[in-house]
This record gives structure tokens, C-alpha cells and sequence, in this order.
DNA sequence: TACTCGATCGGA
DNA sequence: CCGATCGAGTAA
């Protein structure tokens, strides 16, 4: 039985444990063309302005704003010039931390889910919910620990060792992972 | 206002 | 390994 999770459910304060529990959730997609609903495969998280591979870590700007909201937000924005980047606000208002989606079933990388899903820049600081036409489904998945598999959050070296590190990308077991360790 | 560099991807 | 492609962020 599907259910939507509402965006309230991701005002926690433990990214790295949301972004675990979004693998086996299904991101829904819904345009005017048709509804899409594809299990989220791959994430990573970025918590807070100490993170240096977040975005916050410079401090607020104009383009992680929505970072710096309630959690159960879209945080979208453009990078390497033609890729759009979708991640899920975390926390509650005033914590910038959010969860990366970089893979679904069909369509792993983050620029080319983005793409799959037609999404863009047009959906940042909306909600995750039915209204805006992108949320989050609990379709009974559950996933034993097991199943889980956590490595480094990829393109992130300009952070540092102790921060490039954190092994805060979470992917399942059963998808080839990228060599990366 | 100038300059640098990306939370990537596809092709050589 | 390298180029594409452009806007945010920083320095000045």
C-alpha cells in the first residue's frame, strides 16, 4: 500500500540516518505528461556548515538558501554547468543539511535521473509532496541492514581527507557500485 | 567586474 | 584523460 511521506517526517536531525532510509522509498514523479515512481537506489549526505563538501559551508548563500529551511524541501541547483543536482532538505529550519539523490532504478548518476524525471531548477524550495509534483513514497521495502552498502560521497576531494572520507554515501548492496572504494 | 571551479557525463 | 558549459562564489 503506498503511502506518501510527508515532508515533515524529514525534519530530522540525523541526515546520514535519513538519507539511509530514503534507499527502498520511491521518488514519484508527476508532470503533465504522465506519473513516474522509480525505487531511489543511491544517496548521499551533507550535514551542515562543519561538512566541508557541503554547500552550507561557506555559510548561507543565495543559492543554498532552501538548506537553511525545514527539512522536506527540494534543494535544486545547477552544476558543472549543465547538470541539475536534486537533493532533499534535512533538519530543522536553520541546520543546512540535505540528502543527494544520485540514483533511481533506471537511472543511476545524478545528472541523468535528473533528466529521466524532468527536473530542473524550476522545482527548488518546493515541497516534497504531491503538490508540487515531486515526492516521496513508502512502498513496503524494507531493507535489512545488510543490504546496504556506505563508501565515500563521490566528486567531493576539494573537502579534505577527513571530510572527502565520511563514508556517507549509501547505495544498495545488489547495485554495482562505482570504483571509487 | 574578473576569474575560478565545480556534489557530472560522455566520448577519445 | 579531457572537454563541455555556465552560474555561484570570491576577491578586488
Amino acid at each position: 500500500m503506498p503511502r506518501i511521506v510527508k515532508a515533515k517526517a524529514f525534519q530530522s536531525e540525523k541526515t546520514v540516518a535519513v538519507a539511509r532510509s530514503l534507499l527502498g522509498k520511491f521518488l514519484v514523479r508527476s508532470t503533465s505528461r504522465g506519473k513516474v515512481a522509480r525505487m531511489i537506489i543511491e544517496v548521499e549526505a551533507y550535514d551542515g556548515e562543519r561538512d566541508r563538501a557541503c554547500h552550507a559551508r561557506h555559510g548561507r548563500t543565495v543559492r543554498n538558501a532552501v538548506m537553511y529551511g525545514p527539512g522536506g524541501v527540494w534543494y535544486v541547483y545547477l552544476c558543472y554547468g549543465m547538470h541539475e543536482m536534486l537533493n532533499l532538505v534535512t533538519g530543522p529550519p536553520g541546520y543546512p543539511a540535505a540528502v543527494l539523490i544520485r540514483g533511481i532504478e533506471g537511472a543511476r548518476g545524478p545528472g541523468r535521473l535528473t533528466q529521466a524525471l524532468a527536473i530542473d531548477r524550476r522545482l527548488n524550495g518546493s515541497a516534497c509532496a504531491p503538490e508540487s509534483g515531486l515526492w516521496i513514497e513508502d512502498r513496503g521495502v524494507r531493507l535489512p541492514r545488510s543490504a546496504i552498502q556506505a563508501t565515500p560521497r563521490i566528486g567531493v576531494d576539494y573537502a579534505g581527507p577527513i571530510w572527502a572520507k565520511k563514508p556517507w554515501r549509501f547505495l544498495l548492496a545488489t547495485a554495482s557500485p562505482r570504483a571509487d572504494g
